[in-house]
DNA sequence: AATAGGATCAACCGCCGTTAA
DNA sequence: CTTAACGGCGGTTGATCCTAT
């Protein structure tokens, strides 16, 4: 069988010719709700997988590929949809830190979301903040940034609105940070590390472990950016000295344009600080 | 009210690994 | 062993929405 490839414009909805010469027109574009009924019920009928099949089955003028995107990013059940959450963002950030662009990987990570969905979020959050800062977004310096300053603010954030409001899945989020310090990193920001209980309390509801973040040697809380630890002399002075408590360039909705409180003086310091230091 | 530019996100593309014929 | 089909994944695009002017 032949096919042809028609894009559509928006909702056009494309005449499709199968059968007697063989040929078959593919949709692309946007869903309808009759495509996605149509999805819904085939993939209730024959279940996940065969996509191909499904999609003749069906009788959807699509490609299989098109029909498993569309049911894993949207049709699915329990595809949580909206804002990405304190918690989300800051395991967003914490496990792309450690296995990169591996977007598959990290939504395992956060139930309900998708690769494509936590993929946008590095997008147009992170790479953008990136640009503003003028540096490159897998440099070491921006990757500095994020783990001692917007990673320790969400957790502020997160830790403050912890009191007053269950979480997203919910579940109590009292015990959501530690923030003693510890012996070893007793100068470093107190909101670098975590209680590793953090992260698979955050993915409540799905028995997920945490990424390997301490060796059995390490104390029962962990540093949340796992192979870094802040032993750096200067490191540590300058944490205690950077104040940070105005950041807000980095959370969503609050007006990217804010990214001058990322002032030349802070990157300054990361650069002559961190960057060797870790 | 109009519009230009930026932000967001759904969906497509191409590559790659796996599997079955 | 070879090859084609399929599915999964990351990268990218483009339509739509939002916001500032």
């Amino acid at each position: 069988m032949s096919v042809r490839v028609m894009r559509s414009l928006s909702d056009t909805e494309l005449s499709a010719t199968y059968g007697s010469e063989e040929e078959m027109v593919i949709k692309k574009g946007s869903w309808t709700e009759e495509e996605d009924s149509l999805l819904i019920n085939y993939v209730n009928l024959l279940g996940e997988g065969h996509w191909n099949s499904l999609a003749l089955s069906a009788g959807l003028k699509r490609t299989g590929k098109s029909c498993r995107l569309r049911w894993l990013n949207y049709l699915r059940p329990n595809v949580r949809r909206g804002n990405i959450t304190l918690q989300e963002q800051l395991l967003i950030l914490e496990l792309h830190s450690r296995w990169g662009n591996r977007w598959a990987k990290i939504a395992e990570q956060l139930p309900g979301r998708t690769d494509n969905e936590i993929k946008n979020y590095w997008r147009t959050r992170v790479v953008k903040q990136a640009k503003q800062l003028k540096c490159d977004v897998n440099s070491k310096q921006f990757r500095d940034a994020v783990r001692f300053v917007w990673m320790p603010r969400l957790m502020e954030r997160i830790q403050a609105s912890s009191g007053n409001a269950s979480s997203s899945y919910g579940h109590d989020q009292t015990t959501l940070c530690n923030t003693q310090t510890h012996g070893e990193s007793s100068g470093a920001n107190p909101m670098m590390f975590c209680d590793s209980s953090m992260i698979s309390s955050y993915s409540s509801g799905v028995d997920v472990q945490p990424p390997s973040v301490s060796d059995a040697s390490t104390t029962s809380s962990c540093n949340l950016m796992g192979d870094v630890s802040c032993s750096s002399d200067s490191a540590q002075k300058g944490w205690q000295q950077w104040d940070y408590s105005d950041l807000q360039a980095f959370e969503p909705n609050h007006g990217f344009g804010d990214a001058d409180l990322w002032t030349d003086e802070n990157m300054w310091f990361l650069q002559q600080h961190l960057a060797d230091d870790f």
